[in-house]
DNA sequence: TAGATTGTTAATCGATTAACAATC
DNA sequence: TAGATTGTTAATCGATTAACAATC
């Protein structure tokens, strides 16, 4: 089958987080599609498009039963079946990740950390020890690991990734700032920050333009400066 | 003049990214878009349509003035122009981000941070003093604050997004897992980490599913478990 | 001149929204 | 029955890709 295209897997997690808050909110039984098109502002017709594409049917003039639509998301992501992932890179963002309490009803479970500095190995975070890259592909290759989560330096992160493919991860969670190379069939999710970064830099560059002008910067120059290597 | 779509303005920031460190290995002053294209999987038509878009201007048989390019697309955000933000929520997350230097070259400067924790205010992160909250609102109106970068937990965060609103900032860079309400005008970046996480959680269930069939989940049964409150 | 590349128009593709018959 | 809601087909919209004349 066909996978599922990644906007209408994102508004799945949407309807599903919305549905989990309600929930526990109050009780409900049944939701219809204009409800929770108004609640996400979502086009009703879209919620219906989106429900019969993972097989859910709902009932005229009544809805869709909630529970079971909750039921059909998390069996379409698997959140019930748990997998392991290993994390490298102890600095201060996978510490954070690692401290982070949020990663069970998504399936997720690290069960171990490795780092590069001599003085981090073998202490303990979040409940973890943080192991020698040493032993990173053994573990990989010996613990069934699907996943790995980068959180290394720009200038580790493709070293790392390919150890950790080459002993059988098949998803690598990139928080780095690099475009990571992979085989085929493994699952690259990039979570760079540089993207976020320039859609607010736009916004409030179009703001100041708006109130100060565009300032003393003049295009008809020629242009001296090289590109300035950005970082992300 | 009507904004650029997010879709454009990304790809833009991955021209950018990509010149940048073009330049930084070798001395080039022109590209094709043809060039460009191939190392970003771009289609070149999209390229030309992109730099015509933010008035950049080629030249047949030779391409772009790669110093050209980054001049616009550093102009068109504005990366010139620094601005400030503030930080609230001291945790793992909201260190890890004062610690990280790669802000500058997009032009933010984290200029505060705070925190709710009477332990944590007065300490040091980063070369930070973390302040009070009850510093929060006078100071994000006395010092031009165009940016508030919301990192606490869930339950803070909407009333965090309301005082800095309601101190003048602009846009808003929303690591919680909440949907965040604004005035309108405020920009709302999410940082959503859910999002990565169930498309990896789809990706690795699919797998799971063709090595071992789709296990011992029944749909058939009638649906008893309430939705669990999903965290994010 | 020949040929590579731009800039732009047309065609395609996919996603969203509107319309509406079927259903409970 | 009347009316609200689903499920689906048609229409619209926007984004991507193809085609090609203009240019250097």
């Amino acid at each position: 089958m066909e996978p599922l295209r990644r906007v209408v897997l994102e508004r799945l997690i949407r309807y599903y987080r919305y549905l989990g808050e309600l929930s526990a909110r109050k009780e409900i039984r049944t939701i219809t599609s204009a409800q929770l098109g108004a609640a996400l502002d979502i086009d009703p017709t879209q919620v219906r498009k989106d429900f019969g594409a993972i097989g859910l049917v709902g009932i005229s003039r009544v809805g869709y039963d909630v529970c079971e639509v909750c039921r059909a998301i998390r069996l379409l992501f698997g959140f019930d079946h748990p997998y392991d992932g290993v994390l490298v890179g102890a600095g201060h963002l996978g510490t954070a990740l690692l401290a982070y309490g949020g990663f069970a009803p998504f399936g997720l479970r690290i069960v171990a950390a490795f780092d590069n500095d001599p003085a981090k190995v073998g202490t303990q975070v979040a409940g973890l020890t943080i192991h020698s890259m040493d032993a990173l592909r053994a573990y990989v290759r010996d613990h069934n690991i699907r996943l790995g989560i980068v959180t290394t330096p720009a200038s580790a992160a493709q070293g790392v990734t390919d150890q950790l493919v080459a002993s059988g991860v098949k998803a690598i969670w990139n928080f780095s700032p690099v475009r990571l190379n992979v085989s085929p069939g493994v699952l690259v999710r990039n979570e760079h920050i540089s993207l976020g970064l320039a859609q607010i830099a736009y916004h409030l560059n179009r703001l100041r333009i708006q109130e100060q002008g565009p300032g003393p910067d003049s295009p008809k120059e020629p242009c001296r400066e090289p590109c300035a290597p950005p970082r992300r």
